[in-house]
DNA sequence: ACTAACTCGTACACCGCTGTTCGAGTTATG
DNA sequence: CATAACTCGAACAGCGGTGTACGAGTTAGT
């Protein structure tokens, strides 16, 4: 059901009356989806408290904007989202060999996609599956795109699943960001490296069989 | 403390006293293990209430064999984490070229490391990384092992980092088994095609240039 | 058959998180 | 500058989780 009852609410939706904002109110609505953004940038499961201390905000102050913790969660989850969409807009996917498209697509994703680890996460838990998937459909359309029209033109394996393949590329995006966050892989090297193995795992077998 | 006074130390660490256990207290002890494995299968932090009815066990009973949480949890992992090791043991990794015995061991082990994706990710939580890391070095050295083989012998990539190759190992297995339990990737084909993306990912560029 | 080991339910104290209320202080905006 | 909007701290109730204590019932081992 994405009978989200929001009538007028322009972006995000807090709770406040649908009437004109003050200018601090808004100021701080924007430092309360950063903090939460920043939060679940360390952790899965973020308390109210932890998010409104890291706003510098108080904790009723928060519950004043977003009545209860699904709504915040839900806020924030489509700010990012519609962040992630912006930046994904400008790389142009459709033009050109399908392996090179997806070498520019990661080289300006792999870093936002990150962002959604836990985020995600916690959406599928209190949220359910169901509103998570038709949020970032889109972004989840482009990508797959992008490989059906790689595998159409014999670039990448088409003796696999594409759903597979979609799976493998997010996959390993957030490993690569992963591993780069802990230190396990200089962020100089991360996307160079991250495109080798991708294009490798999702490139027609040249030199392998399945068996 | 391994001060286990019994000559047999049988793995797991229960709270009674040193001396023998009676036969239905041991009995309950491996349901509650198993139950606990099972909890871990479908949440990441199954409550002891949880995990004790899914025994078929009282709470009470529980924190008689288990002090605490933690206590529990290090038990747990150690016996999956020594199941595991057992059943790959029983996988020749050392001989034959190296993509073979990777393909080896991607079938005879991709379920098993999925057992381990709760388990792992709650043990991070609450006992931390470095007491982690030490148990189940050994199963981590042996993957580690074979990729490095695979990369002097020219048939896995060299001019990326072998840490790299191995979380990209661990994490399409992870990918491969979810996607298997939640009905997106058919159990059949499944090993197949995470040989055939996995392969694709290590072998040393064919086609492509890092850029 | 007897005893010690084991189990179980209930109840309790403690903690952290959520969401709400109240009253008073502060600040933007007209 | 006056008012409505906003913020804040403190305090409360409710919930669920952890770990403990008690007492009575059941079961295994000798």
């Amino acid at each position: 059901m994405p009978s989200t009852g929001r009538g007028a609410a322009p972006g995000a939706a807090p709770a406040r009356s649908a009437g004109r904002r003050r200018a601090d109110a808004e100021r701080n609505i924007e430092a309360i989806l950063d903090a939460a953004r920043a939060c679940f940038r360390r952790g899965p499961a973020p308390s109210m408290t932890e998010i409104a201390r890291t706003a510098g905000v108080g904790r009723v102050t928060l519950y004043g904007h977003f009545p209860s913790r699904e709504a915040l969660l839900e806020a924030v989850l489509e700010r990012t989202l519609q962040q992630a969409n912006a930046a994904l807009e400008s790389v142009d996917v459709d033009s050109g060999p399908a392996d090179e498209a997806l070498a520019r697509l990661i080289g300006s994703s792999w870093r936002i996609v990150d962002e959604h680890r836990n985020q995600l996460a916690a959406a599928l838990e209190h949220l359910g599956p169901d509103r998570v998937r038709d949020r970032h459909a889109d972004a989840l359309a482009r990508v797959e795109r992008l490989i059906a029209r790689g595998q159409a033109a014999g670039v990448f394996a088409q003796d696999v699943p594409l759903g597979w393949l979609v799976t493998t590329f997010y996959t390993l995006m957030h490993a690569a960001a992963q591993e780069a966050d802990q230190g396990n892989l200089s962020p100089e090297i991360a996307p160079g490296v991250l495109t080798r193995t991708l294009l490798g795992a999702l490139s027609a077998g040249p030199g392998h069989r399945p068996t």
